[in-house]
DNA sequence: TTCCATTATGTTATCGATAACATGTTATCG
DNA sequence: CGATAACATGTTATCGATAACATAATGGAA
């Protein structure tokens, strides 16, 4: 049982009145202010460890109006790519002396958008990372709201839009390689499993595969396309679907492992032999891609590194402002690369 | 190119003299208090709504001494268990009306624990959720700290222990019950694939299995069980490993899912039938496991809920502190169940 | 009619720190 | 040796809100 015992918290005055100095005093040994005569540093020092004292970032922040807290939004936590996003943020966001205060958005409607980002700015937030998926028109917010936010706002994984600063994995070019090395494999009947096709991401995976194709003479119309939603089950709908729209597929380019994963299973099921007879090609890299059967060739993105840039990105920004200097707003990119697996070579 | 053009922020005082009252009425009137006339509050509500006032949570934090901020310290953020944790975390905070402060542990050091605790404490936040697994000495700091820490404190994953608030999936029911059940199928010979024996839930996990296969008047002694690191590459290591110390093996439970996956591709590499030759249980439920080929049988556990009752659980505690309740603590635990598929049954 | 509870609002103190300014003491230099 | 810069420290104002207390008007109950 605890006893609900409360101990008054050490302020900056006990010290000031335990060392015999003023709060002034102590402020400036805690912040290594250069002018304070090393016997009244030391004597404070003392007190300081002796009582135990630290100072309060509450009140550091209310004064300075800076309170080194970015305010990250999620979406799609539950998800690996999104959790290993956040990883890289929280790891940099450590490193550069920042805390984070995290809100995971539920909804999407601008309601909801509305109250996350006050009850960030009411916290005093020096930045905002928004780290949500672009899905549908989730974005028309912006538009009319971020002018008026009064910190900067980071977006990633948003299709790039002038004046608006944002970071994302080049889907595109990653939808690309996988296509293209279909396509050195000798396979010509490629077909697709898209993503979800209101989100982005999977928008641009799908255009990288339809693109190469098309520059390569061949057909990517859309009885060769098949969609899911990210989720192992759809996959394999997508690609039973896709058996029949598309007898002659010789290759598949999914949009993202999980599907693939069920691709490889049916396929098994089938005695349809990858890579022989079916080759497939994932996106993400997620760990166990290389240990399924066969390993999985996939795009690999990496998302620990995406959140590590994202913080970077923003702390420029934060500092810019700080320092009153104006900033160049970019949409930045972060290249995926291909690893090539037993799925679509044969060894 | 962004101005770093800046808009003073909008104050209780802004308020109070656009409206013509005090501070202390706008103040009244934003907090719902009762005795302020209708005709005041109506004037007062007008010029929030025209200035978009909203106070600062901060400020108020400051002078109520309680911030509506839990403190979260995760490691491990990069595997999908503990992140789906999380957002079990940040859905139940959000419902109930707290914001999360984060920090992803790099090291599991006396130091950096101290450092961690010091700073989400500074932050003035009214409770620290430990959500990081228990391994090897790394819960020792507790017992000469805990007493000291001003707010409560709620681990996540660990070995229950008297007066330290806990709560955990059971992990030895879920591996009781997977070892359970590859007996009822007829499998004798049983093996174990654990995850490193120096976290709490992979000796826990064991336990189960050895405890279960004692019961039963079966071996379960060492050479029947091989140690991997959670990874798919340590499991397909540790199951060679098995096939050699244990050559009449012919059901393996696997403790956790990533592993399990490698065990299936080695079998079928070795043409070795799952599960007429060999059964295999893994651990965990991660969506994909229905996907593995054979379909994976698993024990489901909620990492979700696990994280909605630490945020509910903490909460308790937080408002038994604020009313100055005395609080029983307790040891909860969450039970995984577990999911049949084709892996250990034919179908 | 007087008194006190209820309602309505304002004033001052406070949370824990730093900013801005003030003042006194030492060095330093021409 | 006096002016001036550098050092050392204290005092007061401030950040944005609420707590605690004070004051005044209203409206029944005694």
């Amino acid at each position: 049982m605890t006893q609900p015992e409360r101990k008054k918290r050490i302020t900056i005055k006990d010290v000031a009145h335990a060392a015999g100095v003023s709060t002034q005093t102590v402020s400036r040994v805690m912040n290594k202010f250069a002018y304070v005569s090393d016997e009244t540093r030391q004597r404070v020092e003392v007190v300081v460890e002796q009582l135990g004292y630290r100072p309060s970032t509450l009140a550091r922040s209310l004064i300075q109006q800076r309170s080194f807290t970015i305010g990250v939004v999620t979406f799609g936590l539950k998800y690996i790519g999104p959790s290993r996003t956040l990883n890289g943020i929280a790891d940099m966001a450590d490193e550069l002396g920042y805390m984070l205060l995290m809100k995971e958005l539920v909804d999407l409607d601008t309601e909801s958008i509305e109250e996350v980002i006050e009850s960030l700015l009411a916290r005093q937030v020096d930045g905002i990372l928004w780290a949500v998926p672009e899905i549908g028109d989730n974005r028309n917010w912006l538009t009319d709201r971020l002018a008026s936010i009064p910190v900067p706002v980071l977006f990633l994984t948003m299709e790039p839009r002038a004046n608006v600063p944002s970071i994302a994995t080049d889907n595109y070019s990653g939808a690309v390689m996988a296509t293209q090395h279909l396509l050195e494999c000798g396979y010509k009947n490629i077909g697709h499993i898209s993503g979800p096709m209101d989100w982005w991401e999977a928008k641009e995976r799908k255009r990288g595969w339809s693109d190469t194709l098309i520059k390569a003479g061949l057909d990517a119309s859309e009885n060769r396309c098949a969609e899911g939603n990210w989720s192992s089950a759809s996959g394999e709908q997508a690609f039973l679907q896709l058996l029949q729209t598309f007898p002659t597929l010789d290759a598949v380019f999914v949009a993202n492992d999980q599907m693939a994963l069920s691709v490889l299973r049916e396929a098994h099921r089938r005695k349809i032999k990858v890579p022989e007879q079916l080759a497939v090609a994932g996106f993400d890299g997620i760990p166990e891609s290389a240990y399924f059967y066969p390993s999985l060739t996939t795009v690999f993105q990496n998302p620990q590194m995406l959140g590590e840039q994202s913080i970077q990105y923003i702390v420029e920004m934060i500092q810019a402002r700080q320092e009153n200097r104006s900033f160049i707003t970019q949409s930045r990119f972060i290249q995926p690369n291909l690893t090539v697996r037993e799925s679509t070579s044969l060894v």
